[in-house]
DNA sequence: AAAAGTATTTTTGTATCCACGTATTATCAA
DNA sequence: TTGATAATACGTGGATACAAAAATACTTTT
């Protein structure tokens, strides 16, 4: 459904998780802005339960670094600041460089048709300026991952592009290069085709670290 | 003190705080088993606080990887299969890499000549059969990513260093091999100084790589 | 002995209470 | 008017007691 990585299995719905899902999917739609506090009683009545499940889902969202949790002052919504962002787009290229290099022997023609089609949605959805893009653009990046079969490495990568989709959205948004990134895409594609796993784990890094500098124009250099 | 990576400021201590320290490194030193149970009450007794925080505490555990928290049955210690160790040493090689990539411009003679130091203590505490050696191991790691100047690439590798570290005690206690480790981790050192980047971080990645295979003789297929 | 139903324990979540730290506002002096 | 200080309101962190649901253990019956 909404998660484009398939990294958690999501049955049974516990309270904490249900509090976790509704303030991650608030945070990633950027519902809420950067310094926001939230506030465990308010949350608490939005999805119907005491504080306690809530603020343990903040431990987890904190751990993940979507929020700041500081002793007596709360939970804030977390900010990147533009290193953030790079450092975040560097750790990227090294996790999905290696993600690539894993999933090369375990790609087949079905699959390359398969990433082809994704990337024609993504570039329609881009096209009809749907914000839908940025899920479109994580979805290919996840079966990518994906196809590595590597658990800890897609989950890793998967809450990396959790963080950042607040700020792809709002790139996305003031600024509509679908086209360049299109060709970015069917490159990686290409280099997957290719069968040479360094070469392919080197264009997945290009390809991460060339936008990285795009997007930092649209996150401003204060805080 | 403890901690061979500084990622954690570690001051102010709330009880949830209390708690996550407590037992993260009781899961570090491997006083618990994988498998066992953990009940939060007595946990709680045994720090004297309540269950609350002790609970907040198993949920940033568990999305540290430490344990597993399955609904409606508790807490348990998690356990790495070998395939779940070759895939932290993986994801180590990777982001390890990167990190003395980045560490090179910013390392001088003086870093190189404390890094030998730190080496040097590492084989003295590998030949006093002391179990100090896992954590100058750490701690010479640890130093490396700490040149690299980027938190949250520091955060993400201590974490995986806390979650190997009770294997990598058996390993030591089970065998001593500080020697060969000592060159290779020499050549990690003389890589730095030869002023290569890619070339560094290929030495890095070898070396990780190297010492799974090793490690996973003493995890037994089982979980 | 196997199956079904019952009881007990454990986990999970709720509700309520209190102490303390933080932030805001109000008051007062320069 | 401005700046410093005191009073106050608020939210957080934590404790405790309680209720409900699920899992496990234990009967009892056939």
């Amino acid at each position: 459904m909404s998660a484009a990585f398939p990294a958690e299995p999501q049955m049974s719905a516990t309270a904490e998780e249900e509090a976790y899902r509704h303030v991650q999917r608030a945070l990633r739609l950027g519902r809420y802005k950067p310094g926001d506090r939230l506030i465990p009683e308010e949350i608490a009545a939005e999805i119907g339960m005491s504080r306690m499940p809530v603020r343990e889902a903040f431990r987890r969202l904190a751990s993940d670094g979507l929020v700041v949790l500081r002793p007596n002052r709360g939970c804030v919504v977390a900010g990147l600041t533009v290193d953030e962002l790079y450092e975040i787009f560097e750790i990227r290229s090294v996790l999905e460089g290696l993600a690539v290099r894993l999933a090369m022997p375990r790609t087949d023609e079905e699959e390359f048709e398969d990433l082809e089609r994704l990337l024609e949605r993504m570039e329609r959805a881009g096209q009809s300026g749907s914000s839908d893009w940025v899920v479109r653009h994580q979805e290919f990046h996840g079966r990518i991952c994906a196809l590595s079969r590597r658990p800890k490495l897609i989950h890793q990568i998967s809450a990396l592009h959790v963080v950042i989709e607040p700020y792809m959205r709002i790139w996305f948004d003031d600024c509509d290069k679908p086209h360049s990134a299109r060709e970015e895409h069917a490159a990686v594609i290409a280099a997957l085709r290719s069968g040479d796993e360094l070469h392919a784990e080197k264009v997945m890094q290009d390809h991460i670290l060339s936008t990285a500098p795009m997007l930092a124009e649209f996150v401003s250099p204060s805080r």
